[in-house]
RNA sequence: GCGAUCGUAGCUCAGUUGGUUAGAGCGCCGGUUUGUGGUACCGGAGGUCGUGGGUUCGAACCCCAUCGAUCGCCCCA
């Protein structure tokens, strides 16, 4: 085949997948209103020490799936493979300390260097959600409450349950990661090949690892709640109170841990059992270090990243996305009624209505391609007697049928 | 980065143990019928069988490589 092919890993969504994304892009919209989320717009790479120094030079992300090059200049730029860490940047650059407490929300096109499979992708897409500066527990129930409304209006919240942690501040977090090295470094030539190695490098993610081998010792591995300071405790304990009084059903899951470095306390996730091997849509945590790795003042902040992706897979599969009632298709069936079309159109969506008609190819055959438009109002529009002839058909929108006939009765005049 | 399956017309696929001009349905284009109608029938365009090598008298079918897709691992949204 000569013709170019698309990047690996990256997608041209048409059709119902598309109509799906937008759905998902414009119900986040909706909602990110709702909460009083300000709408930021971020540039799509930065300087590549942005991410190394908040995401962690250890995780993958960052070791492994950056897609960085040199510009002309000789300086080191990175396509985003996340968010926070640019708003993050873009917060500390521009003073936005004083909006503080700032809640922004935005979605686009992240990249990520990964074997894609379904749900996951080199190109992928994100809704993002932050409150920065705000050190609160309120703030971390704000966002979830958000995130289960999101859900809800989306039409996918009964197969999605949220998962729900906290990994303590920086001190419990830390005790309790030196405990789990020192737990799986007694057992460590029976864990599995991934999860020794994760012990270098990641150990808090041996926890949640797959492996049966590794399973028998994740059981009775030190549970963060004994490492929790007081202070800790009291933070998750007001984080869960909130998501009760918000009815916001949670789960308790010890061992989930977040891949980046940056977060503390509250770690989350929406998970679905749906989508295979990629079942988190949505997640998210606090951090509070992150400004303080990029060079700034301590600023506490939370936020989440959902995948547009995976929402947009779950909204299809839950039905499809209702299209807008009025919708109208002309079948000009006799070139003689063009100018006539031309007119109805403008006249049919000033008055709000989508609509399109159908005026090219075999004029017996354009009546048929006009109903296979799906239209749920289809006018056959001829020409006969020096006079132009309309024939309104509608699929169960009668009062709008009649609407419509009225208007283009009046434009025949 | 590792493992497995797969790659034939625009789409969904069929192609028997490798054997002459590679097929179907849908879609598209045209015609006939119908003539207030999403009908039926007829015809047409469109494929160097992902790409590149190799084995063979001969390959869509076998072997190798490569690109891509899918499903796990891993990672994460």
């Amino acid at each position: 085949m000569s013709t170019p092919q698309a990047i690996r890993g990256t997608q041209d969504i048409f059709g119902p997948e598309a109509e799906a994304f937008a759905h998902v892009v414009e119900t986040f919209e909706r909602v990110r209103k709702l909460y009083r989320f300000r709408r930021v717009e971020m540039p799509v790479f930065e300087k590549t020490e942005v991410f190394s120094r908040s995401i962690g030079e250890t995780t993958d992300v960052v070791s492994k799936e950056m897609y960085s090059f040199e510009d002309r200049g000789g300086e080191s730029l990175t396509l985003r493979p996340e968010f926070t860490a640019g708003i993050c940047r873009a917060f500390l650059s521009n003073g936005w300390q004083q909006h503080a407490p700032l809640k922004v929300g935005t979605h686009g096109p992240l990249f990520r260097y990964e074997r894609p499979q379904k749900g996951r992708y080199r190109q992928f897409h994100q809704l993002d959600a932050e409150i920065l500066g705000a050190g609160e527990p309120q703030a971390d129930v704000e966002l979830l409450v958000m995130a289960d409304q999101l859900l809800k209006e989306l039409g996918i919240a009964d197969g999605v349950t949220l998962m729900l942690n906290t990994l303590g501040d920086a001190p419990s977090r830390e005790a309790w990661r030196l405990a789990l090295i020192d737990y799986f470094q007694g057992v460590k030539g029976e864990l599995s090949e991934d999860s020794q190695d994760r012990l270098e490098r990641n150990p808090l993610r041996i926890l949640d690892s797959k492996d049966p081998r590794d399973k028998a010792f994740t059981e009775a591995a030190p549970k963060i709640d004994d490492f929790l300071s007081d202070e800790a405790q009291d933070f998750f304990a007001r984080v869960t109170a909130g998501l009760d009084a918000a009815g916001v059903a949670w789960t308790r899951a010890p061992a989930l841990v977040r891949g980046l470095d940056y977060y503390r306390h509250t770690a989350f996730e929406f998970v679905t059992d749906r989508l295979g091997a990629q079942g988190t849509v949505l997640g998210g945590g606090r951090y509070d270090g992150l400004m303080e790795s990029l060079g700034g003042p301590h600023t506490p902040a939370v936020g989440w990243a959902a995948g547009i992706e995976r929402l947009a897979m779950l909204v299809a599969d839950a039905g499809a996305v209702k299209v807008d009632a009025l919708d109208v298709m002309l079948a000009i069936e006799d070139d003689a009624a063009i100018a006539f079309g031309t007119k109805a159109l403008k006249a049919l969506r000033s008055a709000g209505m989508s609509a399109d008609m159908i005026a090219s190819g075999s004029p017996r055959k354009r009546f048929d391609k006009a109903s296979k438009a799906g239209a749920n109002i289809l006018v056959g529009v001829t020409f006969r007697d020096g006079k132009v002839v309309c024939n309104t058909r509608s699929s169960g929108y009668s009062q709008d049928a009649v609407r419509v006939s009225a208007l283009l009765e009046s434009l025949e005049a």
